[in-house]
DNA sequence: CTTCATACTGGAAGCGCTTGCAGTGAGATG
DNA sequence: CATCTCACTGCAAGCGCTTCCAGTATGAAG
């Protein structure tokens, strides 16, 4: 492995100057710049990490901590991140938080405070009081995505404004028994989600002078498995089955359509499905969801991550506060509910 | 943050005994050794991995490096390993290998060299001679996995034995007109998996007699819609469409079984259709499959690369050779063919 | 022509650990 | 009792960089 010191010989310079030259710190002259470059090139120089680190204290690293990688959007998010962060030439540490709490203990108190990585990016987790003093405790910047937590700084969509948006669409159309595919608290999973999609769809449904129907509103946890199973033991309700249904993912969602098919129901003639996420199975389903970009949340999250960390200029605060976006992609999965249903005579 | 001489000093030891004492490295009284874990705990110490690195040459830090994280096999695998190393205390970089040839010649050229791993498992990629040399030239263990490679120690199934499994699962049931979903040579992956795959099937039906339908064998991605457009391809043949099919991933095979569905093909009855990987949501859509057991696949694969790095014992060379274990797993999505097609009259 | 500011460069001091080496003391051996 | 062995410990030299500081040269300003 060449040194800086190699580099520097055949350079005819110093290491501090190739050091320089490398880095863009400090002056070097162009000439001397160029030659540093080519040297280092032709002798396949690359900078070794540890000592970087050790001397200069940044590590070209970020931590990625999410609780679980088989569920279509952390993993989406995660490919966001990364190759936003490969195109800055920042390494990419992944912390799988499993459901096993020593695992998750051991997380916080040894690996990330190996000081291996210069920021964190805490992908939808619930923390409790000693993790977040933990996370703070860091010294290095910490952004939360799709967890809202009042002492860490992060962004997320408007949770309650998308379920809200669901729920509208399908009163849009007609429906007015309107099921909803909700999710348990989980251990390691925010529960402020589900929580406040929740209250949209209540709200939602209060606006048009309804009210959720408790025998229409199960949980699930945020699975296809799980949505269909959930959806099943909704739709295959004898008596007032519900018109449409809302779920909280698109997996669920996904889950559900597969269910109706199951029980020999048509989507959207005898049910209409709505799911929020953006799945990239939705357009192969129809499926009609409220899209709330994953991909571009990971790649904003690492880009204001490395603004926080190289950021010359203070944060944008102004626009630290704006909420992730996310729109209504209408497919064949929802339509008006069949006439019978749309106004119960009296 | 606390370092090591303050640990040092609260111990009443040198700083090269709390070494010894946390490493496990040479020679330390049990009641110093004692002392020292109990005050390095009270103080919350925890070794700067950049220092370590530096004195030590180790990283405590694996390499993980695969071509698409979206594909259940790759996230599967992933969480394998990610389990298996936190579980003894090593970190994990993520190299998202995108279709990018830029990016990809930026990871081999730069960001392994800079010496953050102890090793790197590469995912079921296909190297080329240059790529194949800049690994080998890291100085570090090299595993590959799923994508076996003559210049480089890995593990993989016996793809043509998977294949030939499933035809011969099909063979059984009395099916002869069998369709194949392959997939396409793509720049990242590994493309010796199809065509060991393809030769597997191939051979399978030559023994029982037959030889391949051109018209009844497409290829796709490995994706659920890959699977779906190429199987609507395949099955709605308006003559001779086949009794069953293989498809080369899980995914694709789910992607024909939602195919058949929206044909009005019934599953087993009009068509079986089998998979190979093992996917979660095989008991779901009850499909058949050859379990490759990618989680377990992982963990190997992490126990491996740590042996190869720690490995106070020569490798197990024995063992070193050994296919990776799969399974035939049978569900709802195969069964006899309708008894006009078992035999034609003649 | 002198004075200053500024661009550029090199020397050298660490960054926080690990580990070779040497020293100490205690138990084992003859 | 002398000698040896060996577990234990501390000293100190790095590991390969970054960056502060000081020194030189150059051009601008007075």
């Amino acid at each position: 492995m060449v040194s800086i010191d190699e580099v520097a010989r055949a350079a005819g310079v110093s290491s501090a100057t190739v050091s320089r030259a490398l880095s863009g710190r400090g002056h070097v002259s162009p000439a001397t710049r160029q030659k540093v470059l080519q040297v280092a090139d032709e002798l396949g120089y690359v900078v070794s990490s540890a000592a970087s680190s050790l001397a200069s204290g940044r590590t070209r690293n970020i931590g990625v901590m999410l609780p679980d990688l088989h569920r279509w959007f952390f993993s989406t998010v995660l490919t966001g991140i990364s190759e936003e962060l490969s195109r800055r030439g920042y390494d990419l540490t992944l912390y799988n938080v499993t459901d096993d709490a020593q695992v998750r203990q051991e997380i916080f108190s040894s690996f990330l405070r190996r000081r291996r990585v210069d920021g964190l990016i805490v992908v939808a987790m619930e923390l409790d009081a000693d993790e977040i003093d933990q996370l703070t405790g860091l010294g290095i910047p910490v952004l939360t995505l799709g967890g809202s937590n009042p002492r860490l700084p992060g962004r997320a969509i408007d949770d309650h404004g998308v379920a809200h948006l669901a729920v509208e669409h399908l009163l849009r159309l007609g429906h007015r028994r309107i099921g909803r595919i909700g999710a348990e608290a989980s251990f390691n999973r925010d529960f402020h989600v589900p929580a406040r999609r929740e209250n949209g769809f209540r709200d939602a449904l209060a606006e048009a002078g309804l009210s959720a129907d408790r025998q229409l509103c199960v949980t699930a946890d945020f699975t296809v498995e799980g949505g269909h199973r959930a959806a099943k033991s909704v739709l295959g309700r004898s008596t007032s089955a519900p018109t449409a249904v809302v779920a909280f993912s698109d997996e669920m969602a996904i889950g559900a359509l597969l269910a109706a098919r199951d029980l020999g129901l048509e989507v959207p003639g005898d049910v209409s499905v709505i799911g929020i996420d953006g799945h990239d199975l939705g357009p192969l389903f129809g499926l009609t969801t409220v899209d709330q970009h994953p991909l571009g949340q990971g790649g904003r999250a690492a880009r204001e991550i490395l603004e926080l960390i190289e950021g010359t200029e203070a944060l944008p605060t102004d626009d630290a506060d704006a909420d992730l976006p996310y729109d209504l992609v209408v497919r064949s999965s929802t339509s008006a509910p069949r006439i019978e249903s749309v106004s119960a005579p009296h």
